[in-house]
RNA sequence: GCCCGGGUAGGCAAACUGGCAAAGCCAGCGCCCUUAAAAGGCGCUGCUCGCAAGAGCUCUGCGGGUUCGAGUCCCGCCCCGGGUACCA
């Protein structure tokens, strides 16, 4: 090997290995649960849990990982440094569809296929030098882990937050499956295309919606971008309103309505249901619109989502011929089927004010309804007929506008008017103060076979009963056909699914539906901190110690899904007093992505894929880990560019000669002495390099800039040759302490080279506050606002003394000429403007 | 439609708090080293004038405004990207 190494030459894969090896051997990222040294007068460590959204194994990593765990570990690296003890695990969240179509095209299990691929994935975390803490690693398809995914689970069921219930699901009629939404791309199954249907089903779902106000409410107190926040928001889409009893007295049934707007009750002229609703044939039958009726549910409950949602298209509907009492009129109004309104959302009936709605005014232009404007700008009056008022902007009410037409209530602004009308309907019975929430309770169940068995069984006698705690886990058996027939794939292990009852001992069989794989990845972060607890899920002192991570990175396509499911379980089990804090993810980075060459997201369709290996193989783990957070800012994409990586490397290059040029000179690498000349402008350099990545790393991610900074400085050592042997030491060794996160493998070969030292074992370099001022600055001088003139003037010179050498200098005196100076406006230790007419 | 991002040299970007616009990387051009190539190194790279030193001018999507001073703040618009939408 060592006759291979030509001197002065940087072979990354050489150092890289040699120091992957150390760091395995030495198991040098492994954190105690215990805070502290021991020792007398032991200070606990502060704990740091830096943590990177768990990657799915599937072939190999790509290169939005690279850039994901480059970045964690960049942060895991800087906080060790600055004396935190910190939490760096892995896993991998190895249940999940692909893997199951992967077996049904090729016949390869789904576990061997997932194994494999987790095989190469904890390789490639190895050879990318990522500082894991190995002794906590997991895969969530190992009975040791997804035993407590059950075990919470039932926790879940006891509380009443987990159920089961009939509900409208996606099905695929040609794979004969339900699909998960996320597997519906726009109305069609994913994987075959065809056309996704509705269907009725029982299925298990979790009561997610208990917490939809402290999931919103809770935003409040965590360190998240905005957006993503504002995503969140959305999607519990909280409405204040009112709900509304109509009663359709022919029938002597009461229908709720929710509004937002009880101050426009007034001008509510029809109501409509939508198709869904299970009494729309109940009303129609035995009117004359009941054929009719029939034909069209059964056309808009058969027509695909994408369709039927199209706000574009023109409204239609059918009369139900019956009508129902407008609570505060008492006037009869015709009630309609439109597919328009929508059964998940409010109470699937809407009670329709045209003139205040566009798409009521629409419906009504359509069906030749009543249009009644009730609410109007203040000091504007109008006859109360309002069609050309109707199409003025449908605001939400506001103290500008007032109610007209509206009876006892007319004159009164819309804010208080709509509170009078509810406290009226509250004390007739007909209605009260109501909220309502676009967030759906979680369907967990799916009819697939590589996922977490759901432990609940169904006894002839008890019915549904969970299993037993101590019989946990319930094993996903291995069976050998995945294709699916209209019921889950398990349903053919009939060795299993036959089981007798947790309760009575009888007979019973097991629920064949397995988990929605984001289960499984909602409480992850909780097992790492204790992962080889097979007691318990986890042990409630040490998630004191570890919890909540303090900075979470991954993508943004998890902003809603994962993030939410995860807040929800903190929420329900701190309910349960099996932890203690309410929220898992104190801080979240979201990375963007890295496009391919062409600028666009890669895709193997697009052929412009560019995988990690080459990359590793050709620069070294170091240069592409450094690329990926130079590329630009982390938090946006960024296209590949397979020059600019060479730009990296030929940075780590001249860093890695340096060290070597220095090394074969012996001497100490402290900061020298009052250097002098060339040797004062090193270290000075050093030293800015030193504050400038500290605060692009302590306060902002930037770490595009960091990196260019520890360039300029490397720049600075190389074109100063002649410079005292002690001030290139120095400057080096500080270079590769400061690369170091970035590039650790190259880092701790150049600062032990040079020291002697290991370097993630040194405290992270302060700046030397006598070193970042000069004694002088180039002061700006300008005229008018514009640069005139620089000169040189002393560190922290008064402001008379700053203006009199601005008004001496040449190239302000050229442009003050005689013109008559009205304002000098002086900025300390920075520039002169003269204000001159 | 609504809610977020973003628009700066040939490309990616920097300028964090209103104070020298363009650090760093790439690409391009010229040169050094070399028999040659690779690797490495040096210099130039908004416009005009000038042999040069230098001088002048322009400039952050467009149009206004505030300010001694605006890429940064305010108002109006254009373009690109993402999220979301018959949610009553």
């Amino acid at each position: 090997m060592t006759e291979d190494r030509r001197p002065g030459r940087y072979e990354p894969e050489l150092i890289e290995a040699k120091w992957q090896e150390l760091w395995a051997r030495e198991r040098t990222w492994e954190v105690s649960n215990e805070p502290g040294e021991p020792g007398p007068g032991a200070i606990p460590a502060e704990k740091s849990y830096v943590l990177e959204m768990l990657p799915y194994p599937s072939g190999e990593p790509h290169i939005g990982h690279l850039k994901n765990y480059a970045l964690g570990d960049a942060i895991a690296h800087f906080h060790r440094r600055i004396g935190q003890s910190v939490l760096h695990p892995m896993g991998y969240d190895a249940f999940g569809l692909p893997a199951e179509n992967n077996a049904i095209k090729t016949g390869v299990a789904p576990r061997e296929a997932t194994e494999r691929s987790i095989a190469a994935y904890r390789h490639w975390f190895h050879r990318w030098g990522i500082s894991i803490d190995w002794s906590r690693e997991i895969a969530t398809h190992e009975p040791s882990y997804y035993r407590w995914t059950q075990w919470i689970f039932l926790k879940l069921f006891e509380r009443g937050l987990a159920y089961r219930k009939e509900a409208a699901v996606k099905w695929c009629p040609h794979d004969q499956t339900v699909l998960a939404n996320e597997q519906v791309i726009d109305g069609h199954c994913e994987r075959c295309g065809a056309l996704v249907e509705a269907r009725q089903l029982e299925q298990w779902f979790f009561r997610i919606t208990d917490y939809a106000d402290r999931l919103l409410d809770d935003l409040e107190l965590i360190d998240w971008p905005e957006y993503v926040k504002a995503m969140q928001r959305n999607w519990i889409g909280r409405s204040e309103g009112a709900e509304v009893i109509f009663r359709c007295e022919e029938l002597e049934i009461d229908y709720p309505v929710f509004t937002t707007r009880p101050d426009t009750l007034f001008g509510a002229t029809f109501f409509v249901m939508a198709p869904e609703h299970p009494d729309v044939f109940k009303l129609a039958a035995g009117t004359a619109h009941e054929r009719e009726v029939h034909e069209y549910v059964n056309h808009a409950v058969t027509e695909s989502s994408d369709l039927r949602g199209d706000a574009e298209k023109q409204k239609t509907g059918v009369a139900l011929g019956r009508t129902v009492t407008n609570p505060v009129t008492g006037g009869q109004i015709p009630m309609f089927v439109a597919d328009y309104v929508l059964m998940e959302y409010g109470t699937g009936a809407i009670m329709a004010v045209p003139a205040h709605d566009q798409r009521d005014f629409e419906f009504a232009q359509a069906f030749s309804l009543p249009i009644r404007q009730v609410v109007a700008p203040v000091g504007q009056q109008t006859d109360g007929a309002g069609s050309a008022a109707a199409t003025e902007a449908f605001v939400a009410h506001s103290e500008d506008e007032q109610l007209i037409n509206s009876g006892q209530f007319s004159g009164m602004n819309a804010v208080e008017g709509s509170r009078a009308i509810v406290d009226w309907l509250d004390r007739e019975g007909r209605g009260h103060a109501s909220v309502s929430y676009k967030l759906r309770d979680w369907l967990v169940s799916r009819q697939r076979y590589w996922g977490c068995p759901i432990p609940i069984l169904y006894c002839e006698r008890c019915g549904i009963v969970p299993e037993s705690e101590d019989r946990l886990p319930v094993e996903l058996p291995d069976i050998e056909d995945y294709q699916p027939k209209g019921h889950a794939p398990l349903a053919g292990a009939q060795d299993w699914v036959n089981a007798r009852c947790p309760q009575c001992g009888g007979r019973a069989r097991r629920e064949t539906d397995t988990m929605d794989t984001f289960v499984d990845s909602s409480w992850y972060f909780l097992r790492y901190c204790d992962a080889r607890n097979d007691r318990a899920a986890w042990d409630r002192r040490v998630l004191r110690r570890w919890m909540p991570v303090d900075q979470y990175i991954g993508g943004v396509e998890h902003a809603i899904l994962h993030l939410m499911y995860s807040r929800f379980f903190v929420k329900a089990l701190a309910d349960m007093e099996l932890l203690d804090f309410q929220e898992p993810f104190q801080a979240l980075f979201t990375q963007g992505m890295i496009l391919g060459p062409d600028g666009y997201k890669m895709s193997s369709s697009r052929g412009n894929v560019v995988l990690p290996r080459p990359i590793v193989d050709r620069f070294g783990a170091d240069a592409a880990r450094t690329y990926v957070l130079f590329i630009g800012p982390a938090d946006q994409d960024a296209a590949w560019s397979d020059t600019a990586i060479e730009g990296v490397h030929r940075f780590l290059s001249r860093l890695w000669r340096l060290g070597d040029q220095l090394a074969g000179e012996p001497g100490p690498a402290e900061q020298p002495g009052d250097p002098t000349g060339v040797d004062e402008a090193l270290v000075r350099k050093a030293n800015w390099a030193i504050e400038k990545v500290t605060g692009d790393l302590a306060e902002r991610f930037a770490f595009n800039t960091a990196i260019a900074a520890v360039m300029e400085l490397v720049n600075e050592v190389h074109r100063h040759p002649g410079a005292g042997l002690p001030a290139r030491r120095f400057a080096t060794a500080t270079a590769a302490s400061l690369v170091f996160p970035f590039a650790p493998h190259l880092g701790s070969e150049v600062f032990e080279l040079l020291t002697g030292r290991r370097v993630w074992e040194e405290p992270w370099p302060v700046a030397d506050p006598a070193m970042l001022q000069a004694d002088t600055f180039e002061l700006v001088l300008q005229v008018n606002g514009k640069v005139r003139d620089r000169v040189s003037a002393p560190t922290g010179a008064s402001r008379d003394e700053l203006e009199r050498l601005a008004l001496a200098a040449r190239g302000v005196r050229s442009h003050v000429d005689d013109r008559e100076v009205t304002k000098i406006v002086v900025v300390p230790d920075r520039l002169v403007n003269i204000v001159v007419r």
